[in-house]
DNA sequence: TCTGAAGACTTCAACAGTAAAGTTCGAAGC
DNA sequence: GCTTCGAACTTTACTGTTGAAGTCTTCAGA
């Protein structure tokens, strides 16, 4: 078996069993979760990032989008701190923004009462195009947690911002960059 | 208040408060758990990368020895299955193993029964690293799960695998590109 | 006021990923 | 036995991110 050259991605279920047989010192429960938290993510991005790409947007773009809305009116935030909100360099801050100037989904201008500070706002249509692409987002979102009872997805929520509370505190650098990800 | 321009990233709590605010169509529920999980996954990345890092490779370099180790005896296979298993494209998998031939963790050689096929093993550095690697992971994510009582870990695994097989029902397709992470 | 140091952003060079075109080998049909 | 098609990998050109160096402004002290 397994004797398929062309075979795909192992279910979870074979890959933990994978696990066991290539290293005994693992709890499969353990495993379970860890795996399963990291597959979830990858196929969540790949559907946020069909839906912004009919937006004729980026997953990327669409997240500064959020952090301006999100952090309220007047929707200003500057490369800096957007670039912590995002876990992004600076430098790649920089040319992010470049790109969303030159689409027309955000401005960018000097503040005049500190001159060394850049202003970046949200423009209409990149409201708009956030706007739609949250709705798409919920939608997707909903149907994700379908089989779960409201008992159950309450449940969830609590146990993994206890997990999330965990890593923070031994964390508790802003999360460092965005380079490792898989 | 949320005047400080330094601002950094806003707690979980804050983000969902914000997005009631702004976006009303929101189950908070729901929200809560999808933030969840995406700030999770980027903390977990970061604490891989971090400890990859000490053993001089990084969270892609590891990502491959595991495939080839998770494939069982004789531990090889070709790019392109390894570039399905890891959702790359083939040339990004070209150019990966480049790097760690270089590097010394894996060998390429062409297959003697079909030319046009190549294959990938893993050396006694590879799996070396790789087993390093294990053990620093293993005992991060017992420390993750610290806070829940092994019948809270089987719930979790068990409700968390549920989500999984829901998007890869409506996602059949290998996981498409992984270009759009956050 | 001038000067030096710190902060905020940008620029630059190098690296990693993607898409699309290119290469090479194997297999199926005539 | 050619020839054509297709599969598997590589090459090329481009995009996006990083780390480090550079620029410009502000602020504090001489």
């Amino acid at each position: 078996m397994a004797d398929t050259p062309g075979a795909s991605e192992p279910s979870l279920d074979e890959q933990i069993a994978a696990y066991q047989r290539e290293f005994q010192d693992l709890d499969p429960q353990v495993e379970k979760v860890v795996s399963a938290l990291s597959r979830l993510n990858r196929r969540m991005n790949v559907a946020y990032g069909r839906q912004t790409a009919e937006l004729g947007i980026s997953n990327a773009e669409w997240e500064v989008l959020k952090a301006l809305v999100l952090a309220g009116a007047p929707y200003r935030l500057g490369p800096g701190d957007l670039a912590k909100r995002l876990g992004l360099t600076p430098a790649a801050m920089t040319h992010r923004i470049d790109r969303m100037v030159a689409e027309g989904l955000v401005t960018r201008e000097r503040d005049e009462s500190n001159r060394v500070r850049v202003i970046v706002g949200i423009t209409e249509e990149g409201r708009s195009k956030w706007l739609e692409a949250m709705r798409m987002a919920t939608v997707f979102e909903e149907d994700l947690l379908q089989d779960l009872s409201g008992e159950e997805r309450g449940r969830l929520g609590e146990m993994l911002t206890r997990l999330l509370r965990r890593v923070e505190d031994a964390q508790p650098d802003a999360g460092g960059r965005l380079s490792d990800l898989d």
